[in-house]
DNA sequence: ACCCCGATCGTA
DNA sequence: ACGATCGGGGTT
């Protein structure tokens, strides 16, 4: 029925709205998927905390990208991360999917290590793969949602405080 | 060539 | 509280 795989207009509208409309979509990969329950919003160069604060690199190139790619690195030598651009084609900007409804994904290395997601596939076009997010109809509403501090960026001086993260309350 | 360190996780 | 583990990016 709702088998309803998001498109690039999805991914193309500004990254926090995108961040909040992937709560409770699916994510897809190779006869497994999950609900999404935890995101981050990473945004242009004036975000620290954000790969592309410091320009283009090699790594980070895919954030560049226009919504609707999957950036994925490799983190503390040990974990993978899968981050999915959105917005416009030049402007740095993504969202990490932290954790899906399973308890053997409930973070995002974890995530990454259940459905086998690597660095192979990093720059995916998610509306054109195996792997992709799809409505399956879920509705969230505003109370249904928590915004806090991202994890993990304390080191990101003013942009540590930023709100972006959103998860759905249990 | 070298050094530092990270959008994490499991164990202590 | 801490170690594992390695590649990116800046510096020499």
């Amino acid at each position: 029925m709702s088998q309803n795989i998001l498109k690039r207009s999805f991914y193309t509208r500004p990254t926090l709205e995108v961040a909040r409309d992937l709560l409770g979509k699916y994510l897809v990969f190779k006869s497994k998927a999950g609900k999404i329950t935890e995101v981050e919003a990473y945004i242009g160069q004036d975000d620290k905390a954000c790969h592309a604060a410091g320009g283009k690199t090699k790594r980070n190139e895919v954030m560049f990208m226009k919504g609707g790619y999957a950036y994925v690195y490799l983190i503390y030598g040990l974990y993978h991360c899968l981050n999915v651009t959105t917005e416009k084609a030049g402007f740095p900007s993504a969202i990490l999917i932290r954790a899906i409804d399973n308890p053997q994904a409930n973070g995002p290395g974890k995530l990454c290590r259940y459905f086998g997601i690597t660095r192979a596939h990093n720059g995916l076009d998610l509306t054109r793969s195996d792997l992709y997010i799809e409505d399956r109809g879920v509705i969230i509403s505003a109370n249904d949602i928590g915004q806090s501090k991202r994890i993990g960026v304390d080191y990101a001086g003013e942009s540590a405080n930023l709100p972006w993260r959103f998860y759905l309350k249990s």
